[in-house]
RNA sequence: GGGGACGUAGCGAAGUGGUUUAACGCGUCGGCCUGUCACGCCGAAGAUCGCGGGUUCAAAUCCCGUCGUCCUCGCCA
């Protein structure tokens, strides 16, 4: 080590400081974390990014430290030049990375002071949210969110080099830019110079993507910003980030796996393996036996079609349900005869939540089925429904009836509360597959009119092409979803790269020649100009960030997040503005 | 737009089928302490119970309204 530490502010990192330092000056700088005091003798241990150190403040040593470290707080910033020393033996802390030494404190400089924080800088830290978004800067000290920074940093990192080494550049697209029909809401930014008309902010840099293709950039990737302004919720937030990634002379097969590389590559930053060649199934399998298109495969409690059971039966509601194009879906709970009328009632209000009238069960039991409809089933009925269900003694059935959406969905979601609730999830496992053959569209009955499934751009596959003027609705898209633990990471696919069967997609949205021409005649010229095959993918970075480091909460990986209100508790945005400010852009407020 | 939960010192919370001096822990402040690392010991300050209204002899507690935070349905191509 040189010797002349004195000038520095800083010679290490506090992390850095082990048994080899023994001996040596060193100047660290940092938050004090803590102070105990003992008379005549001070501990302070020193918090940077890094880690913590704790530094010896000795009377004897120092009188003039001393003094300066007994008017200490917590989170002054100091900067300290010490002696490190080994630690009495019985006093070593094998609970701390620094825990073998400390340093002999003999000259300490404040370089900040503190006011008393709000709430305790430390991990489980049992703060309100709000408080810790109000003092997001004091929250991000805190160890646990330091390394949600950090792990986000090396996950785009990672993505940088992986995509760079295969060949990808990374451009940037505009932020101001303009509303499209369809989608989510878009926010809006008026323009000063344009009297009356306004920027949307983008949803998501797919058109310019698509127009990079056309431009010959080949292999293109962003890590982008994108803004959709709908309601907010645990995992959505209004402004949200993108691995956004798109590539000509496109290959389905080949660009899958390539992402399966790159978030092998990035799942390593925390020590999770990734197996390539994901399992692919298709959106009806996903649909059909986990009522989702993001289905958690970690346990199974897989849903049963059961309507054919019932098409004869004197139980009124299920037959007239399958009999008026309803089906009747159920699943088995192994074990969960024994469940009380209460807890059943519970599940019945989880199905509800999502259209279902009701949750009919059967309970088997030694002394027979249970159920408050048992009566009007007959015994064929019930053994069907046993074998359907693979059936065993202590397990209860649950079922519901409805028209097809209403009735997977629901038991989707029941299956999913079933499995947290009973256990059933192991959250060492990290189960990746791709969902592929989406339905091009989907139909809005309030509209009457169909709707994309993924967006205007999708691709039909090939084969289904000639379904669109006849049967639409059974068009399948070359489109396909990155699924993780139940979590749609990533989506994606090859795009329509001719014009007239864009032109052709739009006329099925209803959307008139002369909006296409409007809102995406650009894009649609681009196609008259060569624009290569291409297709693409985007990623959901958050989301990712959020799984490798195990939050429940996308707010726990963005350092300054919105709250559910879609504002900022920190900086208050968003906020009014002066009228001076409304009248450059001829905007009057009516509220 | 709908459903639900919560709101009591700086922080976390007990108390809420009517009457208490409104617990307790953390933190803060003062004193003592040479081996702590959740330091310890002694002492102290700090709350008009989110806000407004109502019922009552009496309201943190019951009722109505309102504000805030979170979860969720719809919404999120």
């Amino acid at each position: 080590m040189e010797s002349n530490v004195i000038n520095k502010l800083r010679s290490n990192k506090n992390a850095e400081i082990n048994k080899d330092f023994i001996g040596e000056k060193v100047v660290i700088c940092g938050w004090v974390q803590k102070r105990r005091d003992h008379g005549s003798l001070i501990f302070i241990d020193i918090r940077d990014r890094s880690g913590i150190v704790q530094v010896v403040f000795d009377q004897s040593i120092s009188e003039e430290a001393f003094e300066i470290a007994d008017r200490l707080r917590s989170e002054y910033v100091v900067k300290i030049e010490g002696k490190v020393r080994a630690r009495p033996n019985d006093n070593i802390n094998p609970e701390m990375a620094t825990g073998e030494i400390e340093l002999e404190g003999y000259d300490i400089e404040v370089l900040a002071e503190s006011e008393t924080p709000p709430f305790l800088i430390e991990d489980n830290a049992d703060v309100g949210e709000d408080l810790r978004l109000e003092y997001r800067y004091l929250d991000l000290r805190r160890p646990e969110m330091r390394d949600a920074l950090k792990t986000k940093h090396l996950v785009m990192q990672k993505t940088r080099q992986f995509l760079t080494k295969r060949d990808y550049w990374e451009v940037e697209t505009p932020i101001l830019t303009r509303s499209t029909p369809e989608g989510a809401r878009d926010y809006l930014v008026p323009s000063r110079v344009n009297k009356g008309k306004f920027y949307a902010l983008p949803q998501s840099p797919q058109l310019f993507k698509q127009l990079l293709m056309s431009s010959g950039v080949e292999k293109y990737f962003q890590i982008a910003r994108c803004f959709r302004d709908e309601d907010l919720r645990a995992n959505r937030q209004p402004e949200f980030t993108q691995i956004d990634i798109e590539i000509s002379f496109f290959e389905q097969d080949k660009f899958m796996l390539e992402m399966e590389e790159m978030i092998k590559d990035i799942f390593a930053i925390g020590d999770i393996e990734v197996d390539l060649n994901f399992d692919r199934i298709t959106y009806k399998e996903a649909m059909d036996n986990y009522g989702s298109d993001s289905p958690d495969t970690r346990f199974g409690m897989k849903i049963k079609d059961l309507s054919e059971i019932f098409t004869e039966s004197k139980f009124n509601v299920f037959r007239n349900i399958v009999n008026n194009d309803g089906t009747v879906r159920g699943l088995k709970v192994s074990g969960g005869a024994d469940f009380s009328r209460g807890q059943i009632d519970k599940l019945e209000d989880v199905v509800k939540t999502y259209g279902a009238k009701g949750l009919a069960w059967f309970a088997f039991t030694d002394e027979g089925v249970k159920s408050p409809i048992a009566k009007f089933l007959s015994e064929e009925e019930i053994s069907k429904l046993k074998e359907k269900l693979e059936v065993e003694n202590n397990d209860l059935a649950l079922l519901v009836a409805a028209d097809y959406k209403t009735s997977v969905t629901s038991l989707g979601h029941l299956r999913l509360h079933l499995g947290e609730k009973l256990n059933l999830i192991s959250e060492d496992r990290f189960d990746f597959l791709w969902v592929v053959d989406f339905p091009l569209f989907h139909y809005n009955d309030e509209e009457d009119r169909l709707e994309s499934e993924h967006h205007p751009f999708t691709a039909p596959k090939v084969e289904d092409i000639d379904l669109l003027d006849d049967d639409p609705l059974n068009v399948r898209a070359a489109a396909y979803d990155m699924v993780l633990n139940g979590e749609e990471i990533g989506g994606g696919s090859k795009r329509i790269h001719r014009r007239s069967l864009q032109e052709k997609v739009f006329r099925l949205l209803k959307i008139s020649k002369a909006e296409a021409d409007e809102k995406f005649g650009f894009l649609l010229k681009a196609l008259d100009y060569g624009t290569p095959p291409h297709g693409g993918v985007a990623f959901g970075l958050d989301r990712i960030v959020m799984i490798l480091t195990g939050k429940d909460s996308i707010r726990d990986v963005i350092a300054f997040p919105k709250n559910q209100k879609a504002g900022s508790l920190l900086t208050k945005a968003p906020g009014e503005v002066s009228k001076s400010q409304l009248d450059e852009l001829n905007l009057k407020l009516d509220i």
